[in-house]
DNA sequence: CCGTTTTTTTGAACGCCGTTCATTTTTATC
DNA sequence: GATAAAAATGAACGGCGTTCAAAAAAACGG
């Protein structure tokens, strides 16, 4: 029975990672404290510490698991759908969704930053990476002369500007606009540049 | 000489604020500690909070400071162009260009949240929204059919698109692009909205 | 099963932070 | 210059992430 104390640190990590969310989905990222997370795991305040380097290790993982929830609910927009431009528009709306139903999960994904020197573990670089998969998809078949490194370019710059406008919108930033003008907002951006893709050479 | 007393607030004001700037721009917001700003300002730690309510309320008018610099290179950056399309590639070129020269003070503008409760003072709304005259102006030239209420929601959720990209891009998130095709690539993305703002309607 | 060793868990304690407030120092008034 | 009003001071407070000596649990040999 080797496997009982890896069961155990798993079941540990996965409290941990529950409460986590959880008190991030209610509270957001600056309202988070280990020892809030710690008493709603039932476990005591060092165990933190036996299961996750420190803090921000515990939140990188739930932020991993919101951008795989992202990356579901893309995949399923996209699902039976074949028009590219149409893709687009559902990927966009997709995000802008998600962002609205979980606005501080998906606002930790952005507002979480390690201290100066750290860098961010590149398997959670891919988490983010593989996002944009869902974009090159439909943006290669817009731009089929686009070579490989370009298409990944632009699917980035694309996803950058839409997420933009989904941050600064969910933010109040610069006097808000109507909520629910806003989908018919980005609706009209994608127009905007699907109208550009279609032209436009690259 | 009753403003013998007022003039040594302001003095104390103006300092605080040089030296949050400094800190800032060295160290991030995140580094910003009210014992260093005091130390470096010259004054007590107590003395702080004699000229503002908080750290928040310095930081605001750090903020504020910032806005008032990308107002004015915003401004510059348009002077002498008359071409509606050239006035919106210049804008985003000077936009990224100030974050690229001051990449801490440019990100607290966007990393700073007040806690749960408080809220935004207007004036400082107000130095925010003062950005995106910038955009309605060329805008409204290139959409002349757009009304004023219009026009303002479809400015911002330019300004949004570009500030992703800029944003996503120097926070080098989603694998980075290299830095010295950044200006092409946005160069290349104004060009897609143009294009999809002259031929549709809006 | 028990005694012993090894591993894990625990939560009091540490150092640092923003903020406060009794005290001291400076300024204003007569 | 004496007195009153205002402002500046920095030690002290409560709360935070993190650590670590001590306690508890698990593993092992007989």
């Amino acid at each position: 029975m080797t496997g009982k104390r890896e069961a155990k640190r798993d079941a540990l990590r996965g409290g941990l990672i529950d409460a986590a969310t959880t008190r991030i989905a209610e509270n957001g990222l600056s309202g988070l404290r280990a020892r809030d997370i710690t008493a709603d795991a039932g476990c005591a305040l060092g165990a933190l510490y036996t299961a996750f380097d420190d803090l921000d290790a515990l939140i990188i993982e739930v932020n991993s698991r919101t951008l795989r929830r992202i990356d579901a609910v893309m995949s399923a927009a996209v699902d039976g759908e074949i028009n590219p431009g149409r893709q687009m528009k559902r990927l966009a709306a997709a995000y802008l969704d998600f962002a609205r139903a979980h606005p501080r999960l998906w606002r930790a994904l952005f507002d979480h930053a390690l201290p100066e020197g750290r860098a961010v573990p590149d398997w959670h670089i891919e988490d983010q990476a593989r996002l944009l998969v869902h974009i090159v998809g439909p943006l290669e078949k817009l731009q089929p002369a686009l070579a490989r490194e370009k298409l990944r370019v632009r699917a980035r710059t694309l996803f950058a500007a839409v997420h933009g406008i989904v941050s600064i919108s969910l933010e109040n930033r610069f006097v808000g606009i109507p909520i629910d003008t806003l989908d018919d907002e980005l609706d009209r951006f994608i127009d905007l540049l699907l109208s550009g893709l279609t032209t436009a050479s690259g």
